[in-house]
DNA sequence: GTCAGTCACATACCCCGAGTATGTTCCCGA
DNA sequence: TCGGGAACATACTCGGGGTATGTGACTGAC
């Protein structure tokens, strides 16, 4: 997180930055295997002795993007949450956090789309424990605190709301900007429906 | 789909039906990426050559195989919902069928753990249009013939759906098999509670 | 003031694996 | 029996991730 304050000013912290700017753009204009190390290292007028000088490999480069745009977005959508006194209207007001952020082009699409390709399922899911998915079941408990959702047994319900997640971030992150005020209003019927249906539910 | 009947006998037939069988476990074992072509050739007791000219490329070899796949399984699944009279028993029955499937390792494993990886999503869309997304539009317009869901506009619910069937698919696919019993139960409570929730929600 | 040491890269190289080009064998029909 | 094509095998290219090594600039110690 603080970056190493080198003697020699911001230099090099700058050219890291400009690998990070550069691996964004490539990677979503792009995609993540039809971008080269090369690319990247000439975008950011480097070479790629610079990149494996402050990245572990070209997963790691991804790595370090990906954990950047998870952390401030995670953020901003338990922000949005914690601000509500009531936990339904904070999931609410969390979810049109998180589905405005999908709309955002870099976020949606190397989140969504690259992440997977890039990272593999295993990493990947060790980073949505650490961000999205914790926040996630924080939600549900808080929910399931007031007695709105039933008790449930193991993780699977927050592994397919979360599946439910990702395909809408993936669908925004397709929605050309015109439509993209109507899909969101689309993609929040099944969640609300979710939810009622969820509350309605006996324990079985 | 019809094989090409040589005159010399199904020898052409048993060595691609040789490479995708290898394909399959061997893309199930260690993973599509961490897979050679070299490895499943020597699996199947042959050489490179013959897989390029059985498939256009490695890509091909696994649509191939996804192809084989899905084909019978949305089958299966599409046999389930028509046998029953009631679109809502229909739906549950194709989705007990669905659930069963994921937790067979070589299905749950290839279908929804590799082919992103292997296909793109793109390509991965394409498939899905062909076989399960379209039955799935199907039950869903089945649901709304019979008054039980809403009209909805876009196509934002059924991706969204198809969405928590990927999560609880890959779910069940990393599952061990004495847990496959109770996972499945698990993953039926969102999709029923999702179905009250819709059937409850007035149009907007 | 100079010299060892290290940071921040650049350059040159290795190697694996997908894709290609070409060779070889067997069979069939003319 | 001979041309030809199907069904592979063999040998090769090449792009890109990763590595090993070189180099200049700065810094702190003595």
């Amino acid at each position: 997180m603080v970056e190493v304050k080198s003697r020699r000013g911001e230099y090099t912290g700058a050219t890291r930055r400009a690998l990070l700017d550069a691996a964004a753009r490539l990677f979503t204009e792009r995609g993540f295997a039809q971008t080269s190390l090369d690319d990247v290292a000439a975008d950011a007028r480097v070479t790629k002795g610079a990149i494996y000088h402050h990245f572990a490999s070209k997963t790691g480069l991804f790595e370090a993007l990906f954990d950047e745009l998870e952390h401030t977005e995670s953020g901003a959508a338990r922000a949005a949450f914690e601000a509500c006194e009531d936990p339904g209207a904070g999931v609410v007001a969390a979810l049109d956090q998180f589905l405005r952020a999908c709309s955002e082009p870099v976020y949606g699409a190397l989140v969504f789309r690259e992440a997977p390709l890039a990272l593999g399922w295993d990493t990947l899911q060790r980073y949505e424990a650490k961000y999205s998915y914790g926040l996630l079941t924080d939600m549900l408990g808080a929910l399931r605190g007031t007695g709105r959702i039933p008790i449930w047994g193991g993780d699977a319900l927050p592994r397919v709301v979360f599946g439910m997640l990702s395909a809408a971030g993936q669908l925004l992150a397709r929605t050309p900007p015109e439509d993209v005020e109507r899909v969101r209003a689309e993609c929040r019927v099944p969640f609300t429906a979710l939810l009622v249906g969820l509350s309605s539910t006996t324990d079985s």
